[in-house]
DNA sequence: CGGAATGTTTAGCCAAGGTAATGAGTTAGG
DNA sequence: CCTAACTCATTACCTTGGCTAAACATTCCG
């Protein structure tokens, strides 16, 4: 039975150890999510704030969530009013969600209570180990994105 | 030692930009899970497989879940024939689990498959990527299990 | 103009987590 | 030593957030 850092060495191993430390990440970061809000339903406002307005379609697939779920997530987020939806002039089969004042005020309030939890734990990193994490953020959406 | 206002202010850009990736990338492997089992399972299994016996609590707590999600992902894993359960002698409240020839074949095989996913889009990144991802593997364990 | 294609929504299903309460086993105090 | 408090696992039930299939509206094209 080869140990943990062995196999981190083959590329086999690779795929599953990413595999695994990536999934009790995401969920111990769902358990720290502090708002009611999930972990898509962030990212999507994160989303909105970054590139403005997007269709419902574009959110699904960057999120890579069907369009049905989108449509609930969005759903949400507008009953919250965190978020506005309006038909577009362009083509009236397209939905155009933006941020509200109060969904911009609920991201740098959320960015606020993450730094509390999450840049403690990064802090006793090595900043050579924050630098490490900084590089891979990019990989990652590279292999999410990949078809 | 960078000062406290910009390491923090770099730690939160950090923390997000890692959050997001991480959830996209959780969600794309689940969408790849190519057997019956959650990738929870999964990962129970490869623990069983590195740590050997272990009880259903300290399962639940490595894999950051409650008991009795854990009974119910072991009940699973016993009625496939992946794992074993005894009680233990030493104290009859605890249930001792372990991997089963069955189980640890699986892990093997299961190894493989997700090889032709993973390997395949690890195989897309330059030799310097994938050595920056085996290098976070176990930084990623170590945030996760920070309390 | 009429049919195919596209974007969103509705309806209904399922997986996998959670909490609360129960049962069995252990430990500690009187 | 025996009862009370505690711990581990389990059971029962609920919630969340995905999914697919299908309806509906709109646009595009032959």
């Amino acid at each position: 039975m080869p140990t943990v850092a062995a196999a981190s060495r083959t590329d086999a191993g690779l795929a599953n150890e990413l595999r695994s430390s990536l999934m009790r990440l995401a969920r111990r970061l769902r358990q720290e999510r502090t708002l009611d809000l999930s972990p898509t339903a962030m990212s999507v406002l994160g989303q909105l704030m970054r590139h403005g307005e997007t269709t419902i379609g574009s959110l699904a697939a960057h999120e890579r969530v069907k369009p049905p779920s989108m449509t609930r997530t969005v759903n949400c987020l507008e009953a919250d009013g965190l978020v506005t939806r309006r038909p577009s002039e362009t083509d009236g089969r397209q939905v155009l969600v933006a941020i509200s004042e109060e969904g911009r005020a609920r991201v740098l309030a959320d960015r606020k209570r993450r730094e509390a939890w999450l840049a403690q734990r990064l802090g006793d990193l090595t900043p050579e180990e924050r630098a490490a994490l900084r590089t891979v953020a990019p990989i990652l959406d590279r292999l999410a994105g990949a078809e």
